[in-house]
DNA sequence: GCATCCATGTAACCAGTTACATGATTTG
DNA sequence: CAAATCATGTAACTGGTTACATGGATGC
């Protein structure tokens, strides 16, 4: 399902940004796990190309911001930074490629969120660039999210006890993590509808 | 690094078994999560049978248990469930193939456990059959964990905060989260130690 | 005797990785 | 000018997945 196609637009949803940045940025919001490699983004940028979700932005051809308020200062800064040096220096074939999110793009990005199929992994990514979708489709996720952890915590309830310290140990820390976890989200819901009010 | 396999072995530690159970019972102690398919459980099984560390125990010509004590009574159960259902039902080429591990087997799981590179999955696998490996074994293991998630911490400490609502609650979520996974250890490192005097 | 589960296995695919090849820019 | 870092990309591999093919055993 491409969960990297997810974070990429995601943070080109920021700022326009070029490969090797980008990488960093994915870095920072993804956690030090599910970290990208370069073998991986680049053919993704590719596919997102080719599919009309980010464009090439020449820093000669496009100097403006094309960004509606995104509420992350850092992120314009980045922008800026990427654009400044691109225009600064003359670049051959092989010089940077900064890419920046389309309209088709965002549309993407919420159609990804809002795609029922979310494993461990790519609720968090969803839920770092939810901001961008509608209320309806952040609440959608969050309660799908509350009702797959609830049934988690039944299956695991419902498996017989093992006699097995370590084991035992396991899944006690398992279940009250995936309590905790319930418990955050039902947080997030609240505030999440009262913002919708 | 095949944390597959090391949840084969594992499992076989307890009883004996046919791929079909041995995936119900992985999905058992490995949780919902990471559950196996059969498209890669029985080309494991192939891999360990061709490496010596299982091997087909056929229900006549091996009704003894060569098992040393495992302390886990619902696998010697499992076991001897498995076996008499071989041995009273005569079969074709393509009737059950009942697993057991060898002694080679039981020191490649040993192996498997002390091996440093352990991600967060193959930590739970590990820990879930660290029972059968020495004291300083787990205990390295422990050892290995509690740094790892301390490491993290102090990354995802170090990076720069985010002015976004969502991604600002999955920061914190997470971070007390591995504050939480790692007061746990230090209770299992605690017994642990308590345990080898 | 037909449906349904048990059971094994293969083939095609998938999302990602590491290792490699290439070269431009910066800095000491 | 050499070394480090920035930057892009490809090829081979990896550890899985789903879908498919096959057939025995059970239960109604």
């Amino acid at each position: 399902m491409h969960v990297i196609e997810l974070a990429i637009l995601g943070v080109l949803t920021d700022a326009d940004l070029h490969g090797y940045e980008l990488k960093k940025r994915l870095r920072e919001v993804l956690g030090p796990l599910s970290s990208v490699s370069f073998g991986s983004l680049y053919p993704a940028l590719a596919r997102l190309e080719r599919a009309g979700y980010v464009k090439a932005v020449e820093a000669e051809t496009s100097p403006v911001t094309t960004m509606p308020m995104t509420g992350s200062l850092a992120g314009e800064a980045a922008a800026f930074r990427a654009r400044r040096r691109a225009s600064t220096t003359t670049r051959g074939p092989r010089g940077k490629k900064v890419y920046g999110i389309t309209e088709d793009g965002r549309a993407r990005l919420c159609e990804l969120i809002a795609d029922p199929a979310d494993d461990d992994r790519a609720f968090n990514v969803k839920l770092a660039f939810c901001r961008v979708c509608p209320p309806e489709d952040r609440l959608a996720l969050l309660q799908r999210r509350r009702r797959a952890l609830a049934d988690r915590l039944t299956e695991t309830k419902s498996t017989r006890k093992v006699a097995d310290r370590y084991r035992r140990a396991l899944v006690e820390h398992d279940t009250e993590g995936i309590e905790r976890d319930i418990a955050w989200l039902d947080r997030l819901l609240e505030t999440e509808r009262e913002e919708i009010q």
